[in-house]
DNA sequence: CGGAATCCCATCTGATACTG
DNA sequence: CAGTATCAGATGGGATTCCG
């Protein structure tokens, strides 16, 4: 069932302007997916609504909603309305959502573990580009 | 040295709006840097620009020269210049993006594996959510 | 509490033209 | 070949207001 091979040739498939996994690519890379995610996975059980907003500094409601809603409909995050005043509103990651949120969660820990050497290289590579940029002869305007 | 334990403590610094991953994720969480990485990848030896143009379809060269460069400055990607005419510019990943761009592979094989169930739960999300948009009575306008 | 709706600006992205 | 420069349109994203 799992074959490993042909993994290669699979692959390829993504880089096809209409191959379906871009859609889902599209959902995953984004702003705000990666963390709600990942905040997701922390938990034991389901999140609720601003429990999600506070953790996630910087997100606002309209980013969060959104957010949440895109992975709902692709079924990686499962939505619970309790009807009661004031309404309770949990999310949780479905199976789909765990197993997404296991690869994109190691990216968010490389991302930290290795964001010491990558601002190094950036604060390098900004410093030779800015010399690199020779000012216009004046006689140009 | 490589401390396993602490791991969720170190995650949540990700949700820290001032964490510098969150500006190494900001890249990666991109349109088209999944599909450079795991293009660039895929070979063995450097990739030249247009050959890279050519394999990430719908991928305009404004784009790869952006997303390139964006990978390069953080140190990912290693971008060769041969001094002929024509020139000839060779792109390969650094050790740094063999490794990240490990995980996100990862991340388009998956996508591409469940891109069936996941456009299955569009479907029906979609299908429930304009069946509960019902029309305005028509007093209200 | 958990949103929806609206306004609005910033940036992202693509198309086009030009260059060493 | 491998870009840069420019412009216009689409989209993303934030702030605010309002609602059940």
């Amino acid at each position: 069932m799992d074959t490993e091979s042909g993994h290669d040739a699979d692959l390829a498939r993504t880089y096809r302007r209409d191959c379906p996994s871009r859609t889902v690519i599209e959902v995953l890379a984004n702003k705000w997916t990666l963390y709600v995610l990942a905040a997701l996975r922390r938990q034991d059980g389901p999140m609720r609504f601003n429990d999600l907003r506070r953790l996630l500094e910087g997100i606002t409601q309209k980013m969060l909603t959104q957010t949440l809603r895109a992975l709902e409909r692709d079924g990686l995050v499962r939505r619970t309305v309790y009807p009661t005043v004031p309404p309770r509103v949990e999310y949780a990651l479905s199976e789909l959502g765990v197993e997404v949120g296991r690869l994109t969660t190691a990216i968010a820990d490389w991302s930290i573990e290795h964001a010491p050497e990558i601002l190094d290289s950036r604060r390098t590579f900004d410093a030779h580009a800015s010399a690199d940029v020779r000012p216009l002869p004046p006689a140009y305007t």
